[in-house]
DNA sequence: AGTGTATCCTGCAGGC
DNA sequence: TGCCTGCAGGATACAC
């Protein structure tokens, strides 16, 4: 899916723009990406106004007014379009939801497989499902020491143990694959044999690798777009995922791939060795 | 309790 | 060309 960066860039663009906007009617075409019967949706969210658009973890928030919260999940390939007025909207294949702006304009939600999931909260209510996430990897708050203790509870692959979102939140198989790899870190290392040191630099890349995909506006490996419909153009930049066979841009040692929780994972195996520690 | 597996669903690429 | 298989950025219910 979507994850932080491509999160957070669908985010900022409709934070720009949306505020202040009302939505005048909500027409849902896919019921399964709900929580709630449609009707009961579509009659919550008529007439409300949006007040601001915000991202936890993969998840963009939008409030609402009347107070609720308005929570979407893209899952593997949904998006968040926002089409100014007059813009034709039926063009867009998969539209699961339609909300239509009293501006004339429209927000299109759209899924071809339909992971993703759309969802209305009290606040208190997404408060508590907030605060079952993981902390923000890029937020200032998260320390070397306490992502550390986090890793060092788990005896799970550390691959995986970065996929689950009660841990930390917004990072996905793409974002892991490569921060381990700047990390030198092999992916099924057990996230409760890392040292301190190790924990820091696997942090540290985690950041890096979010902060230029973020500069970038994301990863488009097939479906993802921004919110105004652009590709993000990080996808050039990734040193590990996807890439199977070619060469590591650091030591042109082949790049493997294994399957682990269902998932693939791209790894350098000189750069990220199995058993010893990093070195420099 | 923590971890791994199967599953939801559609589309596309590659092999034959 | 066309059919078949495998694979895909996620989350979660379930079994162990």
């Amino acid at each position: 899916m979507p994850e932080l960066p491509e999160v957070e860039t669908i985010v900022r663009e409709l934070a720009r723009t949306l505020p202040g906007q009302r939505i005048l009617q909500a027409k849902v075409f896919r019921p399964d990406v709900l929580r709630e019967p449609p009707h009961i949706f579509c009659r919550a969210v008529a007439g409300a106004e949006i007040q601001s658009v915000n991202r936890r973890g993969k998840n963009i928030v939008l409030s609402l007014s009347p107070s609720r919260i308005l929570v979407v999940n893209l899952g593997m390939t949904g998006r968040l379009l926002h089409l100014p007025p007059s813009h034709q909207v039926a063009p867009y294949p998969h539209r699961a939801v339609d909300f239509l702006l009293h501006s004339g304009g429209a927000l299109l939600y759209t899924d071809s497989r339909r992971f993703g999931r759309a969802a209305l909260f009290s606040e208190e209510e997404w408060e508590r499902e907030s605060e079952r996430l993981g902390p923000e990897p890029l937020s200032p708050d998260l320390t070397v020491q306490a992502f550390h203790r986090r890793l060092t509870r788990s005896r799970a692959p550390v691959r995986s143990w970065l996929l689950d979102q009660t841990h930390l939140a917004g990072i996905g198989n793409i974002y892991a694959c490569e921060a381990l790899h700047r990390a030198g870190i092999h992916p099924l290392r057990k996230a409760s044999s890392l040292a301190l040191s190790q924990s820091g630099r696997l942090l540290r890349a985690l950041r890096d690798v979010l902060t230029e995909a973020l500069e970038a506006r994301g990863t488009s490996l097939r479906d993802y777009r921004t919110a105004t419909g652009e590709e993000g153009g990080f996808l050039t930049s990734l040193r590990v995922y996807g890439r199977e066979g070619r060469p590591c841009v650091r030591c042109t040692t082949s790049i493997a791939r294994i399957v682990l929780s269902n998932r693939s994972a791209f790894f350098c195996p000189r750069c990220q060795p199995e058993t010893s520690s990093w070195r420099p």
